[in-house]
DNA sequence: CTAATCTGTGAAATATATTGCGCATTCCCT
DNA sequence: AGGGAATGCGCAATATATTTCACAGATTAG
């Protein structure tokens, strides 16, 4: 199959997961079925324009991105994409940019409430993330133990185990980070 | 019809009688019936990923050229590095982290103080960079033209090409980026 | 005017995208 | 072990993209 549907399977595949969807869940936001999820992330089929854009809007991504080649990307901004939010409305997660890059490199934006914690996945071996804190203290749990960091500070640890931010101070917890796979 | 289709449409034509081609020719290149080039040109009918990958080809641009809007074309914290720093104190970068990845990503964080200026030399090919303003007005000079980001927005562009930021405005300019090779 | 080329459109035929379903596999969880 | 969720895949049914052909209007050239 084309190089250019190699890249679509990709980007959509990487953007369902990060939203944390099931193919079924992003068929129903697609308004399509599961089988044809199925066909595009794995470079079969051949899939129509507007199949492709209800992907691209059920994701909440640009179309570009769909098929971008992992890499370039022309210049220009991007919206925070919102994917995750606590239960104090100012704890919550945005996706600020995205490089299909060769393995893919990702820039986020977090806050977090006094005492809102976030429990996080294992991502697949290989992940790794940068944390760089804006403000208030962040508190790191890891399987090898706990740390603290506050404004100023960053950290960079593998994120194939178990992982928990938390924001145990009394002021609202900002900080940045980067996900490299 | 969608968006989409509109400036897929507008963008065949367009590239299609750029090359003074005709409908019947650019079918024959593409090995599509002309019905379908007219179709699409009025942007009726919704063209498979295939069709429109093969008038790419036939019109020798590049695919996304086809969507874009007509008019364009162990854990451990790390100290920071101080890198670079202004005439003015509060004017510094300050490596944050540095992943000796695939092909590698940097972490950075930096602080202009107003009327501050960094020209920055053309990295090589396939460099890119992310930014993220923290505080205060960022102005980015790039070839393509100068764009304004203010505390919140983030941008991509590739730095393959002389550029520069600058703050233009009355505060200290605090923002963080990726530098992603 | 007449011929020739280009473009747009309709309709039936054909190719293929997309669906729906069932089933196997893996992985996670208790 | 066993149950449930998630993914991949084969296959028949259906929807629709794409072709083929035929014709009409517009434009240009001789």
């Amino acid at each position: 199959m084309s190089v250019l549907q190699e890249h679509i399977s990709q980007n959509i595949r990487q953007a369902r997961q990060r939203l944390g969807l099931s193919q079924q869940e992003l068929a129903d936001r697609a308004d399509l079925s599961r089988r044809m999820i199925t066909l595009i992330e794995n470079a079969l089929g051949n899939a129509s324009l507007s199949t492709l854009d209800r992907i691209a809007h059920a994701l909440n991504v640009p179309f570009a991105d769909l098929i971008r080649p992992p890499s370039q990307t022309s210049p220009g901004e991007t919206k925070p994409i919102e994917v995750w939010q606590g239960e104090h409305p100012r704890s919550r997660a945005s996706l600020l940019q995205n490089a299909a890059a060769h393995r893919g490199v990702e820039l986020w934006e977090w806050s977090l409430a006094p005492g809102e914690k976030y429990q996080a996945e294992p991502d697949p071996v290989g992940t790794r993330e940068f944390l760089y804190v804006l403000q208030g203290t962040l508190t790191l749990d890891l399987v090898s133990g706990t740390q603290t960091l506050v404004a100023g500070q960053s950290a960079d640890f593998p994120t194939n185990q178990p992982y928990a931010y938390s924001n145990q101070g009394s002021s609202l917890l900002r900080f940045v980070k980067n996900v490299i796979s």
